[in-house]
RNA sequence: GCUCUGGUGGUGGAAUGGUAGACACGAGGGACUUAAAAUCCCUUGCCCGCAAGGGCGUGUGGGUUCAAGUCCCACCCGGAGUACCA
């Protein structure tokens, strides 16, 4: 009997469908016919990130994941778990909608083609996702729950004392009692204001207080805007200057956005990486992008103005670091103890208090830099990070510890998002400082040494001293300390004078959450609006909750309105009825009880923030999910994902969870326990050599005697086995390669290779129904397992596929033969093959290592096929430990022998210790102290034994004078001989 | 620059501090076959040697240890993340 995977696999895909083998239910309840005693399972979460489902279809690097989570899946479920591992789709994005203002067609439509391409894709390889759960992103039933969530935020302020997220309405009742007094809030702006003068503001002002405090709130924010994309984009969105998407370039705008309060969350978002299992890799990488800093801030008075520095004035920090009265700003630093080397103040450009320091002469240049500043683009800024660039405001500062008067730039290498928009400047101590002290010719003053009293000239120096390490010189009192002490030592001083205090900076900034999109979850938002006094007031006002889900509306275009408005400008249908609750025309605004509806939609990771929590209890349509959903799962114990999501949905997703950890519904505070990143799957691409000489030649890899004299030229990999070119099938490629001829070797033409991004014009994307075709489902998972570490980035290639497929075959051979000849025994040799690879199989699918667990299947079938054995009593087990590997291969086995139910049901083989026992031990001999040779005893040796074989030990161990008298087994296997 | 990773045959990759190179691919040789495919067997880190055997080997240089691919220090080279973040 052949093994025939294109029979069987679709035959058993069928099966597990129509019998729902991989449906799971919320609890414990054992539904499988010999689970645990009829005991609770204990629970277990597999997730994968759910993908974006793209025209292009999944290629080989996109199961790889899968497959792994799928492989720990099944084996968590053999060992008698619950397991809940459900997949769906993130179908809101930037290409359906790209695609849709090209062609006219409704992203909807080209989505759901491309989730049903995937589904095809997905269910050939044979996963065992539970389908009935499945999620997508655009579906109304799912982002109601987006847009509920959007709600809550809004509705939510986050208070520092408690470190946590509270109702805005309790927020409302305290700034009645006692206004901002003794609050700690996070916020835009640090506001004051007290009980009297809330109570005397109008709803339009208050709403416009409220703003500042609310989670998800609106202000305006300089974004980075993509002209070419007409949106706005997040941080982790544009990397150098240009969008991910699309590489297009990006510039800073100034624009009323929706944003989400993240950086409150900015501490809790450090602290929660000590809890979970994640690479140390990812989690660097998640506190490098919140970039918490220590250090202080601290108030330089301007010189010319009162110097004086009232102290509860010194507490708070007005906007953009400046006094109301203007007498002084603020700074931060991370080097207080270099305070006594401040040479120069630098401003950020957009610094409010530039317009009132410059001096008159000074002013129109300042003006034309900061003009220049702005309009600069941010690739340039950043491709000309290099280059020193600022002007002097003709004001100055004084250094409050030492009364000196010290002159105010404006520099763009101070940047307005980051601390207070200001710097003291230590050119010593400080490379960027150093390059600006260096260029405009200012002073440079050394104050830390890295031995103690021992200064060089800083006119000397080729760069900065940056390190914090050494001690403090020409720093008045603090002289002699170590930098740490001096550190605290100027920090107390500051904060004895009131003019400073310790504090901590995050780099990690609001995520901004308006998109001008169609393709996207709409905001649950109207405006109302005020007049007061004449002003024109616009207060955004969330719908009620129970009218969710306000359903994306159709739009006559995709694109912009020639207004400049998103998208939904184009809505008919789109302005809320306050008195019947309902969606309405356009036309029927009365600013009465009919208001505008908000233009923009949510970004692309609003809608896969939460979506592992509706995975609990997806058809739920009273709750987002129910508390007995969630109080069962908890949280994503195992989460398989790339690592290029660091930076973004893994960072919005945990702020997600928190958040919704502070309103009671998530249990555990973080996500997902535990992380894998797959690595990504490279593209191998393959060349052929056309010969410069004559362009019908190709010439074989190995005769070409310089690169020279030919041109690589990329050919689809689906033409090239094992690098060796199929030369009938190139002529028939493309019509310029028909009269092709080829200069061989050894009869084959071999191709080059290269390792480069799998994409279509390299010809080198690799297409898992071709495999699947080919060789099987279950061979492609085996392969893409044995491809090496799941977390590695590897190229893709092709070329050992035939040996896991010939694993396969073995194995199929091995349980033809026990059907075909009963007779077959076992023997102890093959009993004890079992129980090795039971137990190496458990220890690698727990270690995640799925590599080697496919080299000791194959070594196991091969051991088996030398001791002659194909007995059921072996085969069966074999079967349920192939099972996470190649399901469909395993079900078959199981089920000819004889197996009960689907070998998914089956239980977990153990090992017998007994049968593991070592026939014998090799042991270093160690003799005064140094190993003198490898001795290999019976493991049950005894000490006279051992003896005995050491006395006979071979000619190696001549070395001993007189007798060995006793033989000393220590730990680590090592024989100690005393004479 | 900073942070994190990694560096082992022709290739992908194995090795709780204990015989480095498992397993697989590729290559070479052989069996079966009229032939091919499929299948099976042998060889395959490098150097010397007819052989037995010997020498050298995990990026480089040191160190710890009876014993280092593995631990420690310094350096070199890749890959990734991030970047005027004060």
């Amino acid at each position: 009997m052949e093994y025939n995977f294109s029979e069987l696999e679709p035959r058993w895909q069928k099966y597990w469908k129509e019998e729902g083998v991989y449906h799971v239910e919320n609890g414990g309840e054992p539904s499988r016919p010999n689970g645990s005693n009829g005991s609770v399972r204990p629970h277990f979460y597999v997730l994968d990130m759910f993908p974006y489902p793209s025209g292009a279809g999944l290629h080989v690097g996109h199961p790889l994941g899968y497959i792994a989570s799928d492989i720990y899946a099944r084996y968590k479920r053999l060992r008698g778990y619950n397991v809940l591992h459900p997949m769906g789709y993130d179908a809101y994005g930037l290409p359906a909608e790209q695609y849709a203002i090209q062609t006219g067609q409704h992203p909807a439509v080209t989505t759901e083609k491309n989730i049903a391409r995937y589904r095809e894709q997905l269910d050939k390889i044979g996963f065992s996702f539970d389908w009935d759960r499945e999620v997508r992103t655009c579906d109304p039933k799912y982002y109601k729950w987006t847009q509920w969530t959007f709600i809550q935020l809004f509705n939510s302020y986050y208070c520092n004392q408690a470190r946590q997220a509270r109702p805005i309405s309790e927020l409302v009742e305290v700034f009645a009692k006692q206004g901002t007094e003794g609050l700690d809030l996070a916020c835009t702006e640090e506001m004051h204001f007290s009980a009297d003068e809330w109570n005397c503001w109008d709803e339009a002002k208050r709403q416009q207080v409220l703003m500042n405090y609310r989670l998800a709130y609106l202000a305006d924010t300089y974004v980075n805007w993509c002209a070419e994309l007409g949106t706005v984009l997040a941080n982790d969105e544009v990397v150098g200057g240009l969008s991910v998407r699309g590489g297009y370039p990006v510039e800073r705008k100034l624009m009323r956005q929706w944003s989400l309060r993240i950086s409150a969350y900015a501490q809790r978002l450090v602290d929660g990486l000590e809890q979970v299992d994640w690479t140390d890799s990812l989690k660097e990488i998640q506190r490098n992008w919140i970039g918490r800093s220590e250090g202080a801030a601290v108030w330089f008075p301007l010189a010319g103005t009162h110097s004086s520095v009232s102290p509860e004035r010194a507490d708070s920090s007005p906007n953009i670091g400046e006094h109301q009265d203007g007498t002084a700003f603020e700074i931060f630093t991370t080097r207080p103890d270099t305070i006594f080397g401040v040479t120069f103040m630098v401003l950020c450009p957009e610094h409010e208090l530039i317009g009132s320091i410059t001096t008159p002469e000074q002013k129109a240049e300042v003006e034309a830099y900061v003009t220049w500043a702005k309009n600069r683009s941010e690739r340039e800024r950043q491709a000309e990070v290099k280059k020193v660039s600022g002007v002097f405001t003709g004001a100055f500062a004084v250094n409050p510890l030492t009364e000196e008067k010290i002159p105010i730039y404006v520099s763009d290498y101070v940047l307005a998002g980051y601390g207070t928009g200001a710097i003291m400047a230590v050119p010593a101590h400080d490379s960027r400082d150093f390059a600006f002290a260096r260029h405009f010719g200012l002073p440079i003053r050394q104050v830390v040494s890295l031995e103690k009293d021992v200064t060089s000239d800083p006119a000397t120096w080729s760069e900065s001293m940056d390190a914090k390490t050494g001690y403090s010189v020409n720093s008045g009192f603090v002289t002699g300390m170590k930098v740490k002490e001096a550190m605290a030592a100027v920090i107390d001083k500051i904060e004895e004078m009131g003019i400073g205090h310790r504090t901590v900076n995050f780099r990690l900034r609001d995520a901004i959450f308006s998109r001008q999109r169609y393709w996207g979850e709409p905001f649950p938002i109207y405006y109302k609006s005020y007049e007061v006094g004449g002003k024109r007031y616009e207060v955004a006002c969330a719908i009620p909750e129970e009218c969710l889900p306000l359903e994306l509306p159709e739009v006559s275009e995709f694109k912009p309105t020639a207004t400049g408005e998103p998208p939904l400008g184009h809505a008919k249908r789109w302005a809320w009825d306050t008195k019947t609750n309902s969606v309405v025309d356009v036309s029927d605004i009365d600013n009465e009880t009919v208001f505008p509806l908000e233009l923009s939609t949510m970004p692309g990771f609003a809608g896969s923030s939460g979506y592992y929590l509706r995975y609990m209890d997806p058809t739920n349509d009273k709750e987002y999910f129910s508390e007995s959903a969630v109080d069962y799962w908890q949280n994503v114990d195992l989460y398989v994902g790339g690592a290029e999501h660091g930076t973004g949905h893994l960072i919005y997703a945990r702020f997600w969870n928190k958040f919704l950890f502070d309103l009671g519904l998530a249990k555990k505070e973080e996500p997902f326990q535990k992380l894998i990143n797959q690595g990504m799957i490279q593209g191998r691409s393959n060349f052929v050599y056309r010969s410069k000489a004559d362009n019908n030649l190709y010439i074989s890899k190995g005769l070409i005697k310089s690169m020279d004299d030919v041109t690589p030229i990329h050919v689809d990999i689906n033409i090239v086995d094992n690098d060796v070119l199929d030369v009938e099938r190139f002529r028939e490629w493309r019509p310029e390669f028909k009269e092709a001829r080829f200069e061989l070797e050894d009869g084959k033409y071999i191709c080059g290779w290269e390792v480069e991004k799998m994409s279509k014009s390299m010809f080198n994307v690799q297409n898992p129904d071709d495999l699947v075709a080919r060789y099987g489902a279950d061979t492609l998972r085996l392969y893409e397992m044995f491809l090496g570490p799941v977390e590695q980035a590897k190229p893709w290639d092709t070329n050992g596929i035939e040996g896991v497929h010939r694993f396969l075959k073995k194995f199929w051979k091995l349980y033809d033969n026990c059907l075909s000849n009963q007779s077959n025994q076992n023997n102890p040799s093959s009993l004890k093959t079992l129980h090795q690879t039971i137990k190496k199989i458990t220890d690698d699918i727990e270690r995640f290592s799925f590599n080697t667990a496919v080299s000791t299947f194959m070594i196991c079938v091969n051991t088996l096929t030398d001791q002659k054995c194909a007995s059921a009593e072996v085969l069966k087990p074999l079967a349920v430990l192939l099972a996470p590997f190649a399901p469909h291969i395993a079900e078959e086995v199981w089920h000819g022998l004889g197996g009960e139910g689907t070998v998914c049901d089956a239980e977990w083989p153990v090992y017998d210790e007994k049968m593991l026992v070592e026939d014998t031990v090799k042991y270093p001999v160690q003799f005064n102290g140094k190993m003198r040779f490898m001795l290999e005893l019976p493991a049950a040796a005894t000490q006279q034994e051992a003896l005995e074989a050491v006395k006979a030990a071979p000619e190696s161990a001549k070395w001993m004078t007189g007798e060995p008298k006793k033989v000393i087994f220590v730990p680590k296997k090592i024989i100690n001989i005393v004479c």
